[in-house]
DNA sequence: GATAATTGTTATGGACCATATCAAATATCG
DNA sequence: CGATATTTGATATGGTCCATAACAATTATC
């Protein structure tokens, strides 16, 4: 069930540019079999969330935001005058490894830690306009990249589907 | 986009054991807003994956096998005889990363590298009787307690199509 | 007002991923 | 044949992400 994300380099020899595919060239070293493996739901999950992320860190290489970051911003976007702990841990981000995202979006001026005046303890948390700007590009990439290319592969009924059914593993399963 | 593994502390506080849950009680810090969150591919997957890995773990308890250690020994067992390179590349894990699995494998008998005859550089990897067997132990749990329980969620004709439909975008996405 | 709990933070360790490098064995080619 | 390049398994190393413990400042609780 273990898939890394570099692209398997073997594939590069094989099929290039326009070389029509010869069938018994050399010895080839046969492919192996998945099996089962391509059935099980963790294995496809995995490798399909892989593939994913890398076209999502492709589509906002202009914008530098990595999912997670994007997520962030997207929920304070949502709600604003909410604090670390509240943002963190919606997001299943553990509270001190929120500290470093957010310093970085903080650094980029894209978000804003504000003391809060009814609880001293609390940084509330706020987009700059900077920062609603790069998250308002950063949704039509989303959308005409990303997302886009989901309604492509799939259709836009099945895309739905899918997503619908990830959900509901996400939060049932 | 980013989800952990921890499941979220605070929600143990409010719905316990038979607690008919009361609405307007305390203050409540009403719960964040998910917003165009829920809808975005790559965060739905990431959870689900999240949670469907947890669950594999869960149930290989007894048998302490690892996703992707499971999907080693499926692969060794369909394809016997091949050595790591190959056994590590098909399944996106790097040969460097892939000698402290089988270390791991090997100490505990389930699998066994032997120096090939014909390229005595290269390690053809089997399984052990004894790999075999955990292995097929393995399957049964997963087939029962795993695989099982997304039928209960989805339905066999949706599992099936949700399957297919992550096969698709790990390919071709 | 003493004690407990919460918030943001630091420090730290583990798991996983990626790259460079190496020795041994093999392949390639002059 | 023999020099050079390639392949295989392995080591070392660094990066990223995830998880836990602990701390100071602040607030809640009693």
């Amino acid at each position: 069930m273990t898939v890394s994300k570099t692209a398997e380099k073997s594939s590069e020899k094989s099929g290039e540019a326009g070389k029509g595919r010869k069938d018994a060239g050399e010895p080839q070293a046969e492919a192996l079999q998945l099996g089962e493996l391509s059935e099980q739901l963790g294995y496809v999950l995995k490798r399909a969330q892989l593939k994913v992320f890398e076209n999502f860190l492709r589509c906002m290489a202009s914008l530098q935001l990595t999912p997670a970051q994007f997520s962030v911003l997207l929920l304070v976007e949502k709600n604003p005058g909410r604090n670390q702990t509240e943002i963190a841990s919606t997001l299943g981000i553990l509270r001190p490894n929120f500290v470093a995202m957010l310093d970085n979006l903080e650094s980029r001026d894209l978000c804003a830690r504000i003391r809060s005046t009814n609880d001293r303890r609390s940084h509330i948390l706020v987009l700059t306009d900077k920062g609603k700007a790069v998250l308002a590009r950063a949704k039509k990439l989303v959308a005409s990249k990303h997302e886009a290319r989901l309604n492509d592969l799939l259709g836009q009924a099945n895309r739905e589907a899918l997503i619908a059914m990830l959900s509901k593993v996400a939060n049932e399963f």
